[in-house]
DNA sequence: CTTATTAATTGTTTATATAACAATAAATGG
DNA sequence: CCATTTATTGTTATATAAACAATTAATAAG
């Protein structure tokens, strides 16, 4: 079994930062955890890898054991190995984070799950270095959504400019041009408008567009540099 | 020892992509491996992760064994964990990357070890997954080298304007006007001109500069886009 | 039927940045 | 003195950004 004899081996955990949009606000999906040490404290998503898994399928299995989530965007952020992480035996930890709808998965998300959301600038206290974890992803998150089209992972398939227009004023901490935004985003060819109004934010209500996958795989690699002044972020 | 029952435990290792310029060549650090399997063929600098070092120190410290280098840019890149990624017994592996100027290095690189410098464009087959961690490397550099002043790293402390030039066209695999790069890597405040110049190049020689270290630091959060078209990466 | 409200779009101005290229001066080894 | 590389300034066309004005459209609520 061991054929690399007198090497140490050690425990190797995953953990996701799973973000959430529901519309207004950028939340933070936390779990109590249900065993020592830290037991009943509020934990990202976590658990051991198995023997025949890949990182990535460790990542997913976590995600639908604690939360019931699945086929949600998944992406590797940063491997923390500091040797006391976790004061009752060494593990590492793969951190992963996800992105996605609330409303969507407002019912995988059952009460069968101990799982809660908390807006990003309410969070509890967490485990260990998982705070250090959180703070890195929403770093990650800006630098890489100042960049690419990432955040529709954060809508519905169906969308309203003002609503991504919340979620980018939400993810960047500010208010940006409205006229200006919709003409730069229908510039990037990424949106189809489909019939269908949502009359739930205004009165006149407003379209919904969907996005154009095909040039939405394009674009991922291309810059957008929607944000004025990315300096600040990173 | 083991508090966490149950729960199967496994090799972690370190491999380092060491990334080096000689004022001309982008080039790679390889090492023949000296254990089964695959003893003999080319091979990252790796390593197993010892019981009470963190990842940054394992990779330092395997970085040092095996190539005597000691204090040189090194960066977390990606985690690999296939389950069959080493045939012998299953190793999920951290990856780093490193940046340094050949010439400095030279002696500490002395022929105690077996590490050789291949040119990125002519590098031999490579072990496991290797190729594939080289390949992410070198994206993770275009990328950030578009944005940050990274490639200062693969520069002695003394460098020229021509030469940082040659650096760039190498990293981007591609023809920079002289007249504008110049200009542009001025504008920044990133560089303080000294009063010695090299004369190794051409006839009238061409001044050296250092860092401004400060400004050095402050910059790198910022983004510096010296890249007409980044889209085409990554 | 009017009004308040949000959506949607077009247009304008100013400022700034970029890429491409011209021209010239300086230094010096051979 | 010539060939070569360094170093710098200048010009132009183009593109993009940010700030802001103005107008039309749709409709729920009173």
């Amino acid at each position: 079994m061991h054929k690399y004899s007198k090497q140490s081996r050690l425990l190797l955990a995953v953990d996701c930062i799973v973000f959430g949009f529901d519309g207004e606000t950028l939340k933070l999906l936390l779990i109590r955890r249900d065993f020592e040490p830290e037991k009943g404290n509020w934990s990202l998503m976590g658990g051991f890898v198995q023997d025949k898994e890949s990182l990535d399928q460790a990542a997913n299995r976590i995600l639908k054991q604690l939360t019931g989530l699945e086929g949600v965007y998944l992406e590797q952020l940063f491997t923390y190995g500091d040797p006391d992480r976790d004061p009752m035996e060494r593990t590492v930890s793969v951190a992963y984070f996800a992105l996605l709808d609330i409303n969507q998965y407002q019912n995988q998300l059952s009460t069968d799950y101990h799982a809660e959301w908390f807006p990003l600038k309410k969070t509890p206290k967490l485990i260990f270095d998982h705070q250090e974890m959180v703070e890195q992803a929403k770093k990650r998150i800006r630098y890489k959504a100042a960049l690419h089209p990432i955040l529709f992972e954060l809508l519905p398939s169906k969308f309203t400019i003002p609503q991504l227009q919340t979620l980018y004023e939400a993810v960047f901490n500010a208010t940006i041009d409205k006229r200006n935004f919709s003409r730069r985003i229908l510039a990037t060819g990424l949106l189809v408008k489909l019939a269908e109004k949502d009359k739930a934010g205004s009165k006149r209500g407003a379209f919904y567009y969907r996005l154009n996958r095909e040039n939405y795989y394009a674009a991922f690699q291309a810059f957008m540099n929607f944000i004025p002044n990315p300096d600040q972020l990173r």
